[in-house]
DNA sequence: CTGAAAGCGCTTACAG
DNA sequence: CTGAAAGCGCTTACAG
């Protein structure tokens, strides 16, 4: 089978021990010593078994990944929050485990109460999310990728969508448009509990009130044609509307095309803004000024928050929530 | 700290292997020791440590999934992949482990010789693939997602790309047309061994040539504006042609838009056939007639002859290479 | 600088 | 039908 810690020994003539602190550099080793270890090493191809060092340290060096996918979501948003984080975890040394069971509460239990992971990180948290009692009565620790309504005892993560939509009015507000369409997620993101819909739409609304604006607020639809129509029958009814404000991955996608087929120019006859990643807005190639969020910077921060916790816990302080600051890319489709 | 085996057995009042005996049914247990078993599990809240178990056992009951994310590649094509991997695994009792390193050969050999996983799938195969050399020598089989070069001793599953090219082509020629373009897989998918991308246009131009067909070939674009732009300047150059093969997910995401602002209706100027998923065909409401393929059925076989091999061996077989048969969707994009 | 031994939490022949 | 014990492959106090 394969070859183990005592094979090792064995063949450097050394204790199991010895071995392992050589592994591990935990005490010094004389040169000698360590040379042969290093060469039965390479010579019987030895690598320490991840279950039982496990075991012994009480330590899996991996975390558990927990997505859901909704089946109504814009998949490729996905992608851009698993990558970074999978990238973070291995560069601090830890593997991902990636659960994607529909019953992730269930699933959640299970991972953690059979010692699988040291730490978890839930994605595409919702306002009341059932996994968060879960994990809360769970040994280890977790971080989230998402604002729930209630944060107790968790490190939370998310970007700032009440004042990404404060930067979008104020930019349109600033070229003078005084009459602002807002499209939000569909109707059913909010109905499931995403409050990143109404954590942005309340507060564009609340922005342009301010300013004395005419806000017209609207659920965006999830897939083709619908949402062609949908607009359509917006901007039909909003003829005197000059400004739009996407926050809808598949409307904004959809949205050149829409627009072109309408005749509408950007920005001449109407100015967009929305709120994308850049990479998603690099591989649908929307020239549209737009609030950038950094799904990689929120993953790194939620990994390194929560490796922090399991390492360090002392270090990692009282859970912190956190929104990750947006930045506005100028990019003309606004005037 | 967590309730183990041995906090069970107190409680029930027997011995540790009776408790185990009685989580696997290895071996039968009178009613009555049975419920007291059952009683202290549930009160204790005890679950069996994963790792121990693995130690003891040698099945991690984790598949390693190995993904390949290349930066040309379309996003949303991968999860469809991944998804129905995950739940299939998970339906047979494993989780998995997602390794998206980009030394995928050392993160192969990595997870393998630790001995973290009991099998292992390799997503996005190609032609000439660095990891199955590694692959071959490690102690754990592996099944592919994509058909390379050398299959020897690899169970491998793809989709039947000639076939589908095949499909297409009979369908437009028995339509009438005469004249058709295929826009295959941008050249850099090609050039780092992309083999669907041969293996569809090779078949399709044969195929054409076979009935006396004209026959463009183009690689495509992965990205706008680019694409928009190639495909004009190719139906300007073939204005006779009457019939577009497109087999690039990023040019038929895209295409309705180039087509409208061109001005060209589908099927009554130009007939237009591709090759996509259901899934992706839904999200982006692609409305053409296409070979459909099956990404979840890819999935489902290579998890389950993955895990037949690790389980049965000998009920395994010689290692296979299958390839999902195509189906064609009419749609009303082609007369 | 190094070794012998206990222990991590399970499973599974071996006995009865 | 059930238990005592060995073993899976590591790590880490404890000794020297």
């Amino acid at each position: 089978m394969a070859v183990t810690i005592t094979d090792v020994a064995r063949h450097a003539g050394v204790s199991r021990s010895t071995v392992s602190y050589a592994l591990s550099g935990k005490r010094s080793i004389s040169a000698s010593t360590r040379d042969r270890i290093a060469e039965a090493i390479t010579s019987l191809g030895f690598t320490a078994n991840a279950g039982a060092r496990a075991l012994a340290t009480s330590q899996t060096m991996v975390l558990g990944l927990l997505t859901q996918f909704h089946q109504d979501e814009f998949a490729p948003a996905m992608l851009q929050y698993v990558l970074p984080i999978s990238d973070t975890a291995r560069e601090l040394g830890y593997d991902i485990l990636l659960v994607t069971e529909l019953d992730a509460t269930d699933a959640l239990r299970r991972v953690t109460s059979a010692g699988m992971v040291d730490g978890v990180l839930l994605l595409d948290v919702i306002h009341e999310d059932p996994r968060l009692d879960t994990l809360r009565a769970a040994a280890q620790p977790g971080a989230l990728v998402g604002l729930p309504k209630d944060t107790e005892g968790l490190d939370v993560f998310d970007l700032d969508f009440g004042e990404s939509a404060r930067i979008l009015v104020d930019h349109l507000f600033g070229l003078g448009h005084r009459e602002i369409i807002v499209i939000s997620p569909p109707l059913h993101v909010f109905e499931r509990g995403g409050a990143y819909g109404w954590r942005f739409r309340d507060a564009a609304l609340e922005r342009g009130a301010r300013y004395g604006l005419q806000m017209h607020s609207y659920y965006g639809e999830s897939q083709q044609p619908t949402i062609g129509q949908s607009v359509n029958a917006i901007l039909d009814a909003r003829p005197t509307a000059t400004a739009l404000i996407v926050h809808n991955d598949a409307t904004i996608a959809a949205l050149p095309s829409i627009l072109a087929a309408r005749g509408v120019r950007v920005p001449d006859d109407l100015s967009v803004v929305s709120l994308f990643s850049k990479d998603f807005g690099r591989s649908f190639s929307l020239p549209y000024t737009a609030v950038e969020s950094s799904p990689d910077q929120l993953g790194q921060h939620a990994v390194r928050q929560l490796v922090r916790r399991i390492t360090t816990p002392e270090l990692a302080g009282a859970p912190v929530t956190r929104f990750i600051a947006p930045e506005l890319a100028i990019r003309g489709s606004t005037m």
